[in-house]
DNA sequence: TATGTAGATTGATGGCCGTCGATCTGGTGC
DNA sequence: GCACCAGATCGACGGCCATCAATCTACATA
């Protein structure tokens, strides 16, 4: 209970030794971390990943129906997928009728990409 | 262009009408997808992208020590989060007595990075 | 109107993830 | 030997994730 108040001097490092350099604090501010960490987050799957790089390397926007055949998983489970990818920033939608077209937001992976550099 | 040339006859799409332009297969390979995919899963948690954003800042290796009093979780937590991230080969560590003193790979996000770009 | 179609949504399921306190490991110093 | 310490590991818990079949929603065409 009636713990000693002064917080003894218990720093059991021989003299002059630390364990290494000062601390150095985060650069990027919480905030920051959290929006990268959403992008990386929703990359972090191989077919959401690869979704985005036939996204990026088309030009305009891909009609879903031409996606879907690409990757072994159900209908609905690429539209889950999709459904991440914009909740995450990364891409956005448009219909047409009954087609439904999907394009990468161009500043989508700055952010992520500026870190890494 | 040839787009005439009927296929079935359950296509509805209107005379000369297409969804989009003709399917795109992914230029990244499977293999290379997931291993890019895992390391962006592992910097998609925001405790693991600050500390690799720590690690890469500072030059040299990090006491883990160091490392705990950053953050708001408890030290096995951050634990954790490092076994994570060496398990992704995104850092490695290296025990001096008492002290584990971790260090970002120099190549680790090379392939994340270069795809970003 | 009725039928067919593209894509989104729902509900269920099994597995994985982040977090903690407690414990274990092995190196240090008395 | 013994006590102490830094850090890893364990076991448990709650929540989130990827997946599917089934269903729903618009739109298009007859």
């Amino acid at each position: 209970m009636a713990v000693d108040l002064v917080l003894a001097p218990k720093q059991k490092r021989a003299a002059g030794e630390r364990c290494c350099e000062p601390v150095v604090y985060p650069d990027v501010e919480r905030d920051q971390a959290l929006r990268i960490a959403v992008v990386a987050k929703a990359l972090g799957d191989p077919i959401r990943l690869q979704l985005v790089d036939v996204l990026r390397k088309h030009a305009g926007k891909v009609c879903v129906c031409e996606l879907v055949p690409l990757f072994d998983v159900s209908q609905s489970t690429l539209s889950h997928h999709l459904k991440v990818l914009r909740g995450a920033g990364i891409v956005e939608s448009e219909r047409r009728g009954l087609w439904a077209y999907y394009y990468v937001l161009p500043d989508a992976l700055k952010e992520l990409s500026a870190w890494l550099s």
